[in-house]
DNA sequence: CTTTTATACGACTCATTTGATCGGAGATCA
DNA sequence: TGATCTCCGATCAAATGAGTCGTATAAAAG
């Protein structure tokens, strides 16, 4: 079914979060937090978590500790694509066991396999695809948004 | 990583050997067993049989039991494509779980979703490549299809 | 400086999917 | 008719992914 991974949904979900609240409205640019955005989208939220320092460490975005802690983008939005969210959270791109395979630990069916050119052709196709749609490009037309509870009682505070 | 099953993997091998010599050299056009295929590429002989049993139950082989039994094609090659056999062994195409949801249903997220619409496009245009390789393209010298990007009309609109 | 609050990190459990296997039923050819 | 070969349905085991728990570390507030 091609279905990519939970990690991949939130950490999606996330990043255009943090997008939206980052450039969305530059006047109240801010910092999103982990809690924030598993509340919103009802994600649990130590998975979540766990999705966003693995992107953390990849240098997608950025971590802040403490109170008032939370994440910012690392990159314009136009600089991350799809692609590379999908490798960072769930491994190289391949549609089959053999798309990375060097010359020598080749799979069984190797020598006779007669669907292994063609194949290698979709992915690619697959792979120029979600390399071209940007974070930017998934922002499109989407207004920013509002969050009711937990923005009330930061507003407060925040100034 | 968006890959593909084992089944679909058999499924397409075992395809192009029938087809080939079904159609390859219509002189020696003949009955391919189970157990010949299996043989050739390596395969789990019951995987591969519960494979073409699928395969045969939705039409696009046709079964011959009994000795000198085995399977042929029940189309022309070239209306067999890579999205049915994918669609036929795996279940429907879907990148996400909400891809065929009803408006009832909608998962947790839906309300807030913000990753549903660009993901559809997404998808629509990997059916769309997946759909327009068939097994015919498979066999011989036929070149293969090029995509066009589903970026390409968001990336018009830059803020 | 201490306390509070939030993120960072690793190990672990549970569920779902996938891969693989077994025994039986039906059909064909000698 | 009978023996063989095939398809067929149900079942079992392994791998992957989803989700959880507990502790450590860092920054802000008092």
């Amino acid at each position: 079914m091609l279905k990519l991974s939970k990690k991949t949904d939130y950490g999606l979900m996330a990043l255009q979060h943090i997008a939206a609240n980052q450039y969305g409205d530059v006047a109240r640019a801010r910092v999103v937090n982990t809690k924030e955005i598993a509340e919103e989208y009802h994600i649990p939220l130590e998975l979540l978590a766990k999705v966003l320092q693995t992107l953390a460490k990849s240098g997608l975005i950025d971590s802040h500790n403490g109170p008032k802690g939370g994440y910012l983008l690392g990159k314009n939005p136009r600089e991350i694509t799809i692609a590379q969210v999908l490798e960072i959270l769930e491994g190289p791109l391949g549609i089959m066991d053999c798309s990375h395979e060097k010359e020598g630990d080749a799979c069984m069916q190797r020598e006779h396999c007669n669907i292994r050119t063609p194949l290698l052709k979709i992915q690619s196709s697959i792979y120029q695809l979600l390399n071209n749609m940007t974070l930017q490009d998934m922002m499109g037309g989407t207004p920013l948004i509002t969050i009711q509870s937990v923005a009330t009682e930061q507003q407060g505070v925040e100034r």
